[in-house]
DNA sequence: ACAACACATTGACATTCATCTATGTGTTGT
DNA sequence: ACAACACATAGATGAATGTCAATGTGTTGT
């Protein structure tokens, strides 16, 4: 788990960006290509591609080429991932690392 | 809806961050002191202050003073709407964004 | 073969960020 | 009143980030 924290870090940050975090929702509907998406913003064409670079790498999004093209989807399963790692660490639990060694122990007698 | 996109970016910015990660996840038992908190980590108490700042401007935590001791807690509204936003933008939608004008018109044809 | 196109890569630049040391502020106990 | 403590703030620094212009790479159509 201790690990965990650096993993999932990277996609909250891919995520902390506006244009990217409205690209992941034009692609919750569906496939779409680059060039579709770049319409909708007013960046470059190599910014966009900058941007979903990093939403590929951290395993969010999916890229697919055909011809000419790229066509880029949302990945279920990294979102699903994402979400119940959200989900665990924003609920109580009786493994919480706040009830490991020395917390409350040593200070605020 | 336009607007939100920058509004939660600062959300998933503020976990963007491993030690800010882990201190959700410690607070998510319910409340704890900055000492306590700070005996978990490799950080200089300054460091960990800018942490607790960042992640208290965005509302995820509230800090509370008690004499000489800050206590520090989930807002757990804050966390209910961040998870919301999550899953809405992961989300297939009727009113999706893309959907709006010009798109799937002007290229791929 | 060649021009046009879709997209990626490179290199540069200004901005933001995590971290530290040093110092300030308010509280507690003697 | 004063020393010790808990925490915040200020300033500095190296690393990472978002953006762009310029260029490279692979595909399509003539």
């Amino acid at each position: 788990m201790r690990e965990q924290y650096a993993d999932y870090a990277h996609f909250f940050k891919a995520l902390s960006d506006p244009n990217r975090l409205m690209i992941v929702d034009m692609l919750s509907c569906g496939e779409l290509c680059a060039c579709v998406i770049l319409e909708k913003f007013n960046i470059t064409q190599p910014t966009l591609s900058h941007h979903m670079k990093t939403l590929c790498d951290c395993g969010l999004v999916n890229g697919r080429k055909e011809g000419k093209w790229t066509y880029y989807s949302l990945n279920g399963d990294t979102v699903r991932s994402f979400r119940a790692f959200f989900e665990r660490v924003t609920t109580a639990k009786e493994d919480c690392i706040c009830y490991e060694k020395n917390i409350e122990e040593d200070c605020c007698q």
